[in-house]
DNA sequence: TTTATTTGACCATA
DNA sequence: TATGGTCAAATAAA
């Protein structure tokens, strides 16, 4: 499942580097879902590229860092990371930073095959019909925090790290949001932010 | 030979 | 000072 675990209008932790090398896009708004999988999101309609790899404090797993296949070529900013935060039953956790901005559509050409990885997806087209092994699920930010508030205010009012948040407190989100409806997308049209669109 | 991955070092932040 | 994110050289694979 998606966990809309946050929306960050100021780089996010890491981009600490970058910022001494700094460019005018650092101020934008960043975007940031995380997705739980049984098994590592390798096929998930966008290619990356591995650009690192580290042991996590909180976690026994090492995390690693992904950044979009053609973020050179395309100044595409999309960056994704990926952790094993549960042995048994495995349960990975994939969360996408960033928006795509490399414009490949498979939408236009009905003949690809989407599950080889190979092709990009645009998020401008999400209002289309998507292959739920695509990309299950995707729960914005705010939706997420919308209900949280609602619903937990005594948990909610704990200001937590958005990465310990996401290593240490999956069983709470578990606790949280069992699952979401097989109409979740749907709800979802209500929603006018494209987080993937500039 | 080219391209992708691995891995230790570096850096900014808390 | 500990930590997480990124860089870039070394290595592996195609």
């Amino acid at each position: 499942m998606f966990h809309g675990a946050d929306k960050s209008c100021k780089a996010p932790p890491g981009t600490a580097r970058k910022s001494s090398k700094n460019n005018s896009n650092e101020e934008e708004c960043l975007e940031q879902y995380s997705h739980d999988s049984p098994t590592p999101l390798l096929n998930d309609g966008f290619s990356w590229r591995k650009y690192g790899q580290k042991k996590i404090k909180a976690s026994s797993h090492q995390r690693c860092y992904y950044r979009c296949a053609y973020a050179k070529d395309r100044n595409c900013n999309a960056k994704k990371r990926e952790q094993q935060i549960q042995d048994s039953p495995s349960v990975y956790r994939t969360t996408y930073v960033g928006k795509h901005i490399c414009d490949v559509n498979v939408f236009s050409e009905p003949d690809d095959d989407i599950a080889n990885g190979s092709k990009m997806i645009r998020f401008d087209k999400m209002d289309q019909a998507m292959p739920d092994s695509v990309m299950p699920r995707l729960a914005p930010v705010e939706q997420q925090a919308i209900t949280i508030e609602e619903d937990t205010d005594q948990i909610m009012n704990l200001e937590f790290d958005i990465n310990e948040f996401l290593v240490d407190d999956d069983q709470l989100w578990e606790y949280q949001f069992p699952s979401f409806s097989p109409g979740f997308l749907d709800d979802l049209s209500e929603f006018d932010h494209n987080p993937f669109l500039v």
